[in-house]
DNA sequence: GACGGGTGACCCGGATTCTTGTCGTGGACG
DNA sequence: CGTCCACGACAAGAATCCGGGTCACCCGTC
């Protein structure tokens, strides 16, 4: 599934967390017959392997009569990639070096587009604020907020996760890009400029517990 | 299973206290082979072991087919293993120095998320108050409490063993980090503290066993 | 070169933690 | 019955820690 071992471990961890259930493949030919044992609802695979390439991994798949949906990692660099990835039958792709957060967004979003359920629109919400996953568009009471990648990331990590406080360090881990190295004083940076945007109107939805960490939920009454 | 043995030890006691079977392993290679043997609901790791890195051993009983939860052990510093908690395949990690309180609530809400149960919603309760872990809520009667970090692990303590007389050495073995250098006065305060806010209303639930401990329990009656 | 997003450093004010000290209680013992 | 002592409750205070905000720098794009 995976050319870097703790990538794939970690890709698997995070998707396990989430209520999936997850299996990886080492190398293509692997995740090939893997494929057709397990017969699983998602592939997250990656460009880069070590036998042969993602896409032709997605070609064999394809071959085999499967239309499993595939989320395929790339190098960011790669603009090839991204054109054969989609071209080659992957439903969408995720360029590396990636969140967490944005991967399972992204799996949950081809999820949710295969199964024609209709039910789950590709909104998230709160109160009356609403994520409109598709359009990367935010709702507070209907307006829109002018939110920044990194800030509407972690507002809908706050969101996916309402009512449970998240630490600092949780939320560097899963909204910060997997190989960033930096102190989680930059979470608190933008809470800052989240409150600015999302808690302007309307009653406080972010909220400090101190010293454990911040959650999204709705005032204490008074 | 650790590099300090006495640490491996000293969480082996402290779950086998809470009712877990535990095994420990001195090494990273015999604890890849003893998860084999043992097949262990759950695995705390060290990432720092003699041998290899913890993560390796993670990656391991990874690719020998166990999906096994694990928790790591990290050094809060962590200059090497900047590849954060999540990052390595784990389930949840808990920094150094930790309380064993803190570590068995980890270990506990893994367990809980792992097994597709989903009927524990992650609170605990005696009489009329409740905890909330998730949220880091505290209710008696309904009413929210106001408590520091220190007081919400001390009330917890003592929920998960109510009935049970601690005595403050106990206490301060398990709610405080298992390095800290101070006395037990401080277990003293913090009974006191509580007692403010937790038996403001109502009857008391915290009780001085004198020269043997304290117990949370109902009031006896009269 | 200008611009905007992202990051890390800094300071301040306040909360939290822990220590110390005083006071009260209850049991032991002469 | 009086005194002493151990222990616990709580108050007060000092040191530390942490959150919030601001600001300056870096780096990519246009």
């Amino acid at each position: 599934m995976d050319d870097e071992p703790y990538l794939a471990d970690l890709v698997a961890t995070a998707l396990r967390y989430e209520g999936f259930e997850t299996a990886t493949a080492s190398s293509g030919a692997e995740a090939v017959s893997a494929t057709e044992a397990c017969k699983p609802d998602l592939i997250v695979l990656d460009v880069m392997l070590p036998d042969i390439l993602g896409t032709e991994v997605c070609r064999r798949i394809r071959a085999s009569g499967s239309d499993v949906p595939v989320v395929f990692l790339t190098a960011m660099d790669a603009t090839e990639d991204k054109i054969s990835g989609l071209t080659v039958g992957g439903d969408d792709y995720v360029t590396k070096p990636f969140s967490l957060e944005e991967l399972i967004a992204r799996v949950r979003a081809v999820l949710r587009r295969t199964k024609r359920a209709g039910d789950d629109s590709g909104t998230l919400a709160f109160a009356d604020l609403v994520i409109d996953e598709d359009a990367y568009e935010v709702r507070r009471g209907g307006v829109l907020l002018d939110l920044t990648p990194t800030e509407f990331k972690l507002l809908r990590f706050l969101l996916t996760n309402a009512g449970k406080v998240m630490s600092k360090r949780q939320i560097l881990d899963h909204v910060w890009e997997y190989d960033f190295g930096g102190n989680d004083g930059v979470v608190q940076t933008y809470i800052s400029y989240l409150r600015r945007k999302v808690d302007f109107a309307g009653p406080p939805l972010i909220h400090t517990v101190p010293r454990v960490g911040y959650v999204l939920r709705l005032p204490r009454e008074a």
